[in-house]
DNA sequence: CGAGAATTTGAAACCCATCAATGACGGTGG
DNA sequence: CCACCGTCATTGATGGGTTTCAAATTCTCG
């Protein structure tokens, strides 16, 4: 299973094309991560670049006063610190046992100099990082919770898709209070959300963390994906008429 | 006045450094853009990109039924559109009348080849993007209307600041609804939470688009700045004990 | 099988949104 | 110069979606 996705709302960068960044992770060793294991903090120096072999983290940010911000769950085949400043700007934890190769990124430097393909790889990760983010915000200040809940689980089958297909069943290794963390609510709404779409008959949860999705048309509806892709007519006209000049 | 950000939430990268991005637009004619005029839609083809001369711009994201989210501000100074894909993850909008210079993107690619130190430039403005992006997420999914308020005027501070120290003085050319739109407010909320900071003392008000920190401490505690460079204790011990392993 | 954790479900409260009306500008034309 | 009008900002009253608090149930795993 070679599922990837950095921020779960990214665009796959087709996960068979033989990544340049990957091969740098070669000879590299395995190492292991416990269940809940830190793999960094948020603030540490950013030393060492990581691809995941296996398992699941989760990225967060957190407050003071323990309010937690999931930023994104990386899963396997993605690599993970390649495009960030000289710290780390999350914690990386993990959800599940994760196995994970480490490469230094002072080495990394001098390959990017050696490869000029490489480069661009970084930068268009970076992008893609950032185009989930951006999507990531419209979800956090405008969408509703059955919304939010929606675009979560319809992303997550988008980037398990086998062979073009969104998976149908998918499996969600992170807790209901990692879900409310990402999507910017409570673990009590996310579980009574998905409640609500499986007696609609929209969703089947065989356990609490695998979820079949009977209509996903019907989900992707109630996701309102945003942007250019949206066929729809009439988009631009609803908030009276911001038309060039 | 040089002050610069892309997001508001975004590091200064210190607007005095001669930036080798900034010198390709050098020769470029200046073009102007009238108040509420449109630069680019999000998906239309990324043929440019922009350098702000004066001005003030909103990019976002929006809903076919019209939800909006603004995902950042530019000022003068920045620039736009340098590391995206091929389209525009965004829409571009003059806040104020602008004038802007003008790059084609297949000379940045040309560009990039002979600069080597160009692409780590854009690597750099690309990884400051994201971390404000995750910055706004924390904000979007977990802060009070307060603490978003008191975020947006400290960082719009920081950034106009004047030799070191943050400005006290800010004007907000954006409407309510443009700040709202960019917190995940409503244009009432954000009116009444600057109403009560008023009342408080912490700001003034000398007209609707200029605010005076009276108390940028106090503001600054209310902002809530997460993660690493917070010198309070216990910061990680309190939702349950999260350490390594 | 048993104990602690995670999830689900219920009831009440709250923050913010919504709806509505008033007030303050700012630009325009008489 | 000022009256006018449309837009934006402010302020008030009400309502709703989500949170909070609490308890029951299910799941996990030693």
């Amino acid at each position: 299973m070679m599922t990837t996705l950095t921020q779960l709302a990214r665009k796959l960068p087709a996960p068979q094309e033989n990544s340049s960044l990957r091969t740098l992770f070669g000879g590299r060793l395995t190492e292991t991560l416990d269940s809940n294991g830190i793999l960094f903090w948020e603030g540490d120096v950013a030393n060492d670049l990581f691809e995941i072999a296996s398992g699941c983290l989760r990225l967060y940010k957190m407050m003071p006063d323990g309010r937690r911000a999931i930023t994104g769950f990386m899963f396997p085949g993605e690599i993970l610190g390649v495009a960030f400043k000289d710290r780390y700007l999350f914690t990386a934890e993990a959800v599940t046992p994760v196995r994970l190769r480490r490469f230094p990124r002072t080495q990394l430097h001098a390959s990017l100099a050696r490869a000029p393909g490489l480069s661009r790889e970084v930068l268009a990760m970076a992008c893609d990082e950032l185009s989930a983010a951006q999507e990531q915000m419209l979800l956090l200040g405008r969408k509703t919770a059955v919304e939010r809940i929606a675009y979560f689980l319809v992303t997550v089958a988008r980037h398990i898709e086998a062979g073009g297909k969104p998976a149908r069943a998918i499996d969600l290794p992170m807790s209901r209070t990692d879900i409310a963390d990402f999507l910017g609510l409570t673990m009590e709404t996310v579980s009574r959300v998905l409640g609500k779409l499986k007696v609609e008959g929209l969703i089947s949860l065989p356990t609490s963390h695998h979820v079949t999705l009977n209509q996903l048309g019907q989900l992707q509806r109630l996701a309102g994906e945003s942007g250019p892709l949206t066929p729809d007519a009439g988009e631009r006209t609803v908030r009276g008429a911001v038309w060039p000049n």
